[in-house]
RNA sequence: CGGGGUGUAGCGCAGUUGGUAGCGCACCGCGUUUGGGACGCGGGGGUCCGCGGUUCGAGUCCGCGCACCCCGACCA
């Protein structure tokens, strides 16, 4: 069954290029010296010479420790979103199960996104997970873009579909349909709404929240009466995930637009919010999509303006999803795990309690009770690890693996003078830790300290970032810095092909244009041609 | 779809010339422990991917399937 979609929509496919060397590009510049390895990726790293008896040895199958980001960067994204307990594979192919923690996440970023859509006057909206394939045909290039991977219903109810149904890749087309019904006036403009769903999308190479055949994310799709109005619709809704992504999650991400070959099928403009990961790699975190009148020519969004003229209305589509966790993961994350931006974190502050007696077990847990209950009157998401079976040493590795921005220690040394330690997640080590903290003033204490450590987060990744942007201003430089693994910025006049040919020859591609961009004009490092505006060249994701 | 690989306990793996299945971790019980990943003793857990064949006997050999992983061709 699921290998309809693929068989039947395969024909639709052109003028698919054969696509770039860069995952192989990646895969050379990645150490041949991981430590550990689950069965799944173990093949990519063996020397194939080897023996089994000597990988063994080698890579000893120890359970205890990451692996460092610098031996491996992908292995320890791997194991750091299962041991976080963030995900998990699922037995379907591709698919991951959120587990609670990482949903809880997830739903912190809901909210800060939500609100911020509900206050620049959008509604939330939930339309059908299929599309009759009919639907995804209307409009040329979206098709072609979506096709191969498509998941298509063929049979329901044990009956054979007049018409097979596609599992929605994105509902441009489905809302498209709706909003023909509803839009009749140019009174019924601008339509502002907004989805929290799932889509599907077949993907061939799939990494847990980076690249899975189902993800979560929100869907905004708006109409509007004019060219301008859906343009300054399509910046607005960029500017809220810029926002968000860095005043609630500390990712400092750039603003742009992206290149003809890298828009989304069926827009006229896309614009993205890109991060640069722990690896340096590019990741597009969110993107807002113009779309013209390609969708209400498609599928017939026309209104009456004021001169009783009929008119195609002006779409705009823009999407962030539960890829951004993959995001925040690699931007933040070190090597003992996660480090999770306070204002997203499921939980801001964990208490481990420390005893030797009986005696001294009642008398920290009490305070240690205490403690959360101040936190948490005090707007603090604070939770206390009271199990008895694990040590303390054991619980400061768990939680600073999940990620927890503060450690609040409690031991029989500290009820006396009625104090805790206070540990930061971001600095390891002792230099993190301050002792004899005070129970009165402790509150205010750690609320000012989860500040230091967003404000922390962000900076230390935005100086992360600016160490590895490099100015190019021709295609030999771009070539040096693009193998040295940073991103490069430049003059580009250059054509889609000739952007292609960067892609097959160093692994890079066209990130966005950035807004931010030099007063003066220059000559394109690629062609030599007069450029208007430098574009940021990275591998990614 | 092409090339390579792997299927044995929840996970990671071992299993010799074919002789009736083990190790580490995890899990359960009891006890001792607890300021940076504790320890002892005891215990539970198997359709050896499936089907067929060879054989007195198959995890092991043969055939055919299936699944998954990796690499290539795409993408938020």
């Amino acid at each position: 069954m699921e290998k309809v979609g693929k068989q039947r929509y395969r024909p639709l496919l052109m003028n698919w290029g054969r696509i770039s060397p860069r995952l192989i590009a990646t895969f050379c510049t990645m150490p041949m010296t991981s430590i550990r390895f689950s069965r799944r990726s173990a093949s990519l790293w063996y020397d194939q010479k080897s023996t089994k008896e000597e990988r063994i040895k080698q890579y000893p199958m120890s359970n205890d420790k990451l692996p460092t980001r610098n031996e491996n960067f992908s292995e320890w994204y791997n194991q750091v979103v299962q041991r976080a307990e963030m995900a998990d594979y699922a037995p379907v192919r591709g698919c991951m199960v959120v587990r609670p923690y990482g949903w809880a996440l997830w739903e912190n970023i809901q909210s800060a996104l939500d609100t911020r859509f509900k206050a620049t006057g959008h509604v939330n909206a939930a339309f059908p997970l299929f599309i009759p394939k009919s639907f995804i045909e209307k409009e040329k290039e979206h098709v072609e873009g979506f096709s191969p991977e498509l998941a298509v219903v063929t049979i329901g109810g044990g009956e054979v579909l007049e018409e097979p149904l596609i599992v929605r890749p994105t509902s441009e087309t489905i809302i498209g349909h709706m909003y023909a019904k509803w839009i009749k006036s140019y009174r019924d403009l601008p339509v502002l709404i907004n989805q929290w769903g799932n889509v599907v999308r077949w993907e061939m190479r799939t990494r847990l929240f980076l690249r899975t055949l189902e993800f979560y994310w929100q869907e905004g799709h708006t109409a509007h009466a004019t060219a301008d109005e859906a343009e300054t619709e399509t910046l607005q809704m960029l500017d809220i995930y810029y926002d968000f992504a860095v005043n609630e999650a500390a990712v400092p991400v750039i603003r742009g637009r992206k290149s003809d070959k890298e828009k989304f099928a069926g827009a006229v403009r896309s614009y993205t919010i890109e991060g640069m990961m722990g690896d340096r790699r590019a990741l597009q975190s969110g993107t807002s999509h113009n779309l013209g009148q390609n969708f209400a020519r498609a599928f017939d969004i026309q209104y009456l303006d004021v001169n009783n003229e009929l008119q195609y209305a002006w779409t705009t589509s823009w999407g962030l999803s539960t890829r951004f966790i993959g995001a925040i993961i690699m931007t933040h994350g070190d090597d003992q795990g996660l480090i999770l931006p306070p204002r997203l974190a499921p939980i801001q502050v964990v208490i481990v309690p420390i005893w030797k007696s009986e005696d001294e077990r009642q008398a920290v847990l009490s305070m240690a009770q205490e403690v959360r209950q101040r936190l948490i009157q005090g707007g603090v998401r604070a939770q206390l690890d009271d199990a008895d079976q694990k040590t303390p040493g054991w619980k400061f590795n768990y939680w600073e693996l999940k990620g927890v921005p503060v450690r609040i220690e409690i031991g029989p040394r500290d009820l006396a003078q009625k104090s805790v330690v206070l540990a930061r997640r971001d600095v390891t080590g002792k230099s993190g830790k301050s002792f004899g903290v005070n129970l009165e003033t402790l509150v205010p204490q750690v609320i000012e300290l989860l500040d230091d450590i967003q404000n922390g987060l962000l900076q230390r990744a935005t100086e992360f970032r600016d160490a590895h942007i490099v100015d190019v201003s021709s295609y030999a430089e771009l070539k040096e810095v693009i193998q040295a693994g940073d991103w490069a910025r430049g003059w580009w006049a250059g054509t889609t092909e000739e952007e292609l040919q960067v892609k097959d020859e160093t692994g890079a591609t066209i990130r966005c244009f950035p807004f931010d961009q030099p007063e003066s004009r220059g000559a394109c490092l690629f062609s030599g041609r007069p450029a208007r505006e430098v574009a940021l060249f990275a591998r990614a994701y």
